[in-house]
DNA sequence: GAACGTCGAAACGCAACCGTTGCGTCCTCG
DNA sequence: CGAGGACGCAACGGTTGCGTTTCGACGTTC
């Protein structure tokens, strides 16, 4: 009965109200109004912008980060790093997500839809690759795939999310490099 | 003429509502509120929000993060992931840290002032160590201090601020010492 | 003891947004 | 062709915050 194209003209609208004003200002009358839709047409699919929001962002962020499987940990790590650069390079969600993961210290249910939005799926990617890795030989027993990801993706977060550093292959390469050190990687 | 105590509980508000509702959501009704203050103490003192906040948060934040210097690479590092992670783990501080850090990435006032209390501190401080490390053989020569602050900083952040998963001394240690090895340490 | 400046409290007009409702139009079923 | 539903639009009463103003109560300073 609802129509698709509202839908999806709301859906666009939130995201970019979200990386523009962020969650605490986001208001659902600016949001009808970019969308060029009615208050009505919002409500009448969500009940308040809580559940919009949580509704609309895992919608679009549980299709993402692949499972790479190369064969080789070093190019595992490469194409992870690489894409995850490249997604907190793209405009909108290298403003979205830092604020909802703000955000997210105050409120749990946003708290709990990231996590399992971004932080489950990361996990597994992370125990794969680096199990991977150890069966193969390329990694010390014992590696924890914690400190793993960690050690991936927090500079990379840090940089491109938080310091607003922009990047170029160059360190993509020393990074990717030093992580692989710091891992104790044979191969 | 401005009574002193005013001032601080004002400040101290600040910090408090920082914390709870984030920059966004801020008002200066609420921190008056808070502060047992009449509005006119606030206006009295700064003519807007973001004023406040910056003026109250950089003298905050100027006032932190020491500049090590053991005669050891692996002890300087050591101390400043501690002092780091103590500082992230400040239930203040980890709320309003990340919360004005996405702030930043839509007002370029607030992203200035973090780049001066923060980043360029931080900056100094890793091409300090680093500097002096090298000198003492115990890094390569060559070695770049930004991969060397990121790779320091940026896992740390992520599991503080983003992610926050608790953090045990355990896993502190972890950390430094792969950041040594990804750092090629000789020592 | 008079003048001054800060203080809290309260109210101002204004604007934004909340979530709801009623209206008239348009489209799609049956 | 008629019923029903989603649509936009506009308005509702209520809340919140803005930045300003006025008031009387204190406390200094001279």
């Amino acid at each position: 009965m609802l129509r698709g194209d509202i839908t999806k003209a709301i859906r666009n609208a939130v995201m970019h109200e979200l990386a523009e004003v962020g969650y605490g200002r986001l208001s659902i009358e600016a949001v009808a109004r970019r969308a060029g839709v009615g208050k009505t047409a919002v409500y009448r699919r969500w009940s308040n912008k809580l559940e919009m929001v949580l509704e609309i962002v895992s919608g679009v962020a549980e299709r993402s980060v692949p499972m790479p499987d190369t064969g080789s940990f070093a190019t595992d790590l490469q194409l992870v790093t690489f894409i995850v650069s490249k997604a907190l390079q793209h405009r909108i969600a290298s403003q979205i997500i830092p604020d909802l993961m703000a955000e997210a210290a105050r409120n749990p249910k946003i708290a709990e839809t990231l996590q399992r939005a971004l932080r489950t799926h990361q996990l597994a990617v992370g125990e794969k690759i680096v199990g991977q890795a150890v069966e193969r030989g390329e990694l010390p027993a014992g590696t924890d795939p914690d400190i793993a990801v960690d050690l991936m993706l927090g500079p990379l977060y840090w940089r491109l999310a938080v310091a607003r550093t922009p990047i170029d292959d160059d360190y993509l390469e020393k990074l990717a490099a030093a992580v692989l050190r710091a891992l104790g990687a044979k191969a």
